[in-house]
DNA sequence: GATAAATTTGAGCGAGTATTCCATATTGAC
DNA sequence: GTCAATATGGAATACTCGCTCAAATTTATC
């Protein structure tokens, strides 16, 4: 057992804060002043933890960018697992996927160690479909396996989007739709 | 003819600048300092024209909002007239898509009047949707016809999405392809 | 209890923010 | 040219931002 374990419940404490913060009113809701008042702590316990305020919002993006794509490096997965995956993290972690959808995809367009997450994020992502597809339909050129897939993605990012702006949409119906013909 | 027309351009410079930065950088980018040095003016010319550096942002994201739905009284619209529209609004406005999306993902969700409008500018749409799809099917009951639009609509804006990241992505052409079949 | 390390406090700094104010300059009808 | 309405420049204001730091407090070991 480690000695002074304080330290990390405060931690523990400032990323949920951060991470309430993120889904309520996006990076421009999140300030030191906001953080701090949510968990309960002064600016000098932030900075004891964290080296600044990006830090702590890179963490909880960071958590959610994982989320989204579980076990990167397992056996080769399907179209469906793929997407089931999404619809997994979209049900049973919709804190993080909130996050994910205001931060990760808009994210990309910023300056900063954050845009660069997201858009590398994105890509990664985009080659793991574009596999999935490929390896499904060994018939199709590469290309032509990476347009559907963009196409998927977008697809599934849209109908995720909707889900954020209307809670009551069903996603994971929708999703189930999209299964086996991924365009033709 | 308007006497005193000095002020007319300068409007039109801090219009401008306005929306380059919004194009630019987001919300977070457009700051008195940033929309002054961009128009070469002074921030007393600023607020000699606008109340506030929010009224300018509003000012930018109506339009954008307004140019995304063309003559909304018009004769009713199929679902190929919107599908059209969305790829003209793109691939001929797209700077003012842009702010259009950028606003949509990180604004329509936040407090103000901003996330008001979004808001407001949502629904609006999804009922267009919704009608366009249940004149094209009346066989359709409402609640079937609406459940379409959502999905119509998340798909195009996903692709719109993902034209925004990468501004390579063929969203004509990929939108042209939801023309007859809406999702089975 | 003494000691030292870990943790928290909270005032405060410098930079940047939106906005105001007013003197000055420009405009345009008469 | 006169004069009032309009437009501009630029310093000043009040405020929030991220962040620092020395002092105080808590925690674990002897």
């Amino acid at each position: 057992m480690a000695r002074y374990q304080a330290g990390l419940k405060t931690q523990e404490k400032i990323l949920e804060a951060t991470r309430d913060l993120l889904v309520g009113g996006g990076v421009e809701g999140v300030t030191i002043k906001s953080i701090c008042d949510r968990a309960g702590i002064q600016p000098g316990s932030f900075y004891n933890l964290f080296d600044s305020k990006e830090q702590a919002i890179l963490s909880v993006v960071r958590d959610a960018i994982n989320a989204v794509d579980p076990h990167p490096s397992g056996e080769p997965d399907t179209v469906r697992d793929l997407i089931e995956a999404y619809t997994r993290f979209i049900t049973e972690q919709s804190e993080l996927a909130r996050v994910y959808l205001r931060i990760a995809i808009s994210g990309g367009l910023g300056d900063g160690e954050l845009g660069e997450r997201a858009t590398h994020h994105h890509f990664r992502r985009l080659a793991r479909f574009t596999e999935a597809i490929a390896r499904q339909h060994p018939e199709l050129p590469e290309e032509e396996a990476e347009l559907q897939a963009e196409v998927l993605l977008a697809t599934l990012n849209g109908l995720a989007f909707m889900w954020l702006v209307e809670p009551g949409f069903d996603f994971a119906g929708h999703a189930e739709r999209l299964w086996m013909e991924p365009v033709a």
